[in-house]
RNA sequence: GGGGAGGUUCCCGAGUGGUCAAAGGGAACAGACUGUAAAUCUGUCGCCGGAUGGCUUCGGAGGUUCAAAUCCUCCUCUCCCCA
């Protein structure tokens, strides 16, 4: 598709695929037609340096709006950092120090420009403007806005119905984030759908210091590994960007069949008739699930790595498990050739916490030497062999050694 | 300011003097089944060199008891109602 040459009509449908709202819609024409460079904020947490594919979904919108050139405003929020965004359940998070806050930039820019075209991207930081208000600006920003309206926030609406807590500085974050809109004089704001509410009190605020609204565009959320959960590092659901291509795979691969056509849907760029064109073959059995599958994290990776990469992934990933053979590559253990207990031997190289937990698993059957199972938690292990492959559980391997 | 209810193991949530390392659910891990899918079933699920054993857990600090998550005191945090 040629993306320099598209109409307005085309340019709008480019913009809002995939997006759950987009309000309004009208605005966002209007904006594209006067011909400027729009400025797109998207806010990120400063301490979860982390990205993962659930990230990646508004990161691509973002992308979008680069594509038709496009400025993107990547606002890292150091100072709202301090107050956590209430969505969650977490606590107040610590305040960082400048240095880490910087150094957690760094991190996002090295992951961050997997996707987007550096060229186009500014990064910012909202303490530049929100630390500077003082307590008399922020009393007046608080000012602008009503205790009822606040409330209206599901996130508060129900913890107040459930008897949680709320602390008052959490009341001030929509606030902030809105403060952030009128500060970058933004014309599109991006965020997951959880983020509903905090992006419409930017256009309040926008209003009411005298600018035009910013459009507001909201993408799903996408679900864990787990398949219900929001894909979220506390969850522990998540694929990280940054992980080893073949932790990507596996991942991928174990992933429910119904989530797997909604990861195509939203962190690939494939358009949605082939989508449906793919998952009515598989229905119609004419393709394997697995290797539907295999395709989705094979593009996932590509992404992040290179072919490759993919390649390599997959042909790990096809040794290992699909025909149960061994890793090309596994961590040494050297022994002394001194009798050992095996469940010690296993928790003290990290491939069980405890040695409870690893003698639970030798119980259960998990632990193989040399392809042959071990049952007797308290077994011991003289080498009497140069070398032995030892594996734990399925995915854990340990070449042992004497000496 | 007054009154009431609470803080339990990764999470939710039982438990009100011994039988509690603490029910139940979720998560996680393992086994079976598979496409390492998902779902399902089974098991495990504080730590400690084999354990009818030891040690550390029930907001924090003390105390009462042969014995406390359970009783008392103080502290701390949260919620509700009244003002």
């Amino acid at each position: 598709m040629d993306l320099k040459n598209l109409s307005i009509e085309e340019q709008l449908d480019y913009l809002t695929k995939g997006t759950v709202d987009c309000i309004q819609r009208e605005d966002l024409k209007k904006k594209l037609e006067s011909g400027k460079t729009l400025r797109v904020k998207v806010g990120f947490d400063p301490s979860a340096p982390d990205l993962h594919l659930g990230h990646t979904v508004v990161i691509r919108k973002m992308k979008h709006f680069q594509d038709l050139g496009h400025e993107v405003v990547f606002l890292i929020g150091d100072f709202t950092g301090m107050i956590g965004d209430p969505t969650g359940k977490k606590k107040t998070r610590p305040q960082l120090t400048r240095e880490e806050v910087l150094q957690n930039a760094e991190t996002y820019k090295e992951q961050v420009f997997k996707i987007l075209d550096p060229d186009k991207t500014v990064i910012d930081f909202n303490s530049r403007w929100l630390g500077k208000l003082g307590s008399d600006g922020f009393i007046r920003l608080a000012g602008k806005y009503t205790v009822a309206r606040i409330l209206e926030r599901d996130d508060f609406a129900n913890r107040l119905k459930k008897g949680l807590p709320i602390g008052m500085h959490e009341l001030l974050y929509p606030l902030c984030q809105g403060y952030d809109s009128v500060a970058l004089q933004c014309d599109v704001e991006l965020g997951g759908t959880d983020q509903t509410f905090n992006l419409l009190v930017g256009r309040d605020l926008m209003r009411e210091h005298g600018l035009e609204p910013q459009v507001v565009m909201t993408l799903p959320l996408l679900e864990g590994t787990d398949g219900v959960e929001k894909m979220s590092k506390s969850l522990g659901n998540y694929i990280g960007v940054t992980e080893p291509a073949r932790e990507i795979y596996g991942k991928i691969m174990s992933v429910s069949d119904e989530l797997m056509f909604r990861y195509f849907e939203l962190v690939t760029d494939m358009q949605m008739k082939e989508i449906k064109r793919i998952r009515d073959e598989m229905e119609a059995g004419k393709r394997h699930p697995k290797a539907v599958k295999s395709m989705l994290a094979k593009m996932i990776i590509r992404d992040f790595y290179d072919e490759d990469a993919a390649n390599d992934a997959e042909a790990h990933f096809e040794q290992v498990f699909a025909k149960r053979g061994l890793p090309d590559d596994m961590p040494e253990i050297v022994l002394d050739g001194e009798e050992v207990t095996l469940a010690k031997l296993i928790a003290d190289n990290g491939m069980a916490k405890s040695g409870g937990e690893a003698r639970r698993l030798i119980s259960q059957g998990a632990v193989s030497i040399d392809g042959e199972k071990i049952s007797d938690p308290v077994f011991r292990l003289v080498l009497n062999k140069p070398e032995v492959i030892l594996k734990v559980g399925k995915r854990r391997f340990a070449r042992l050694k004497t000496r």
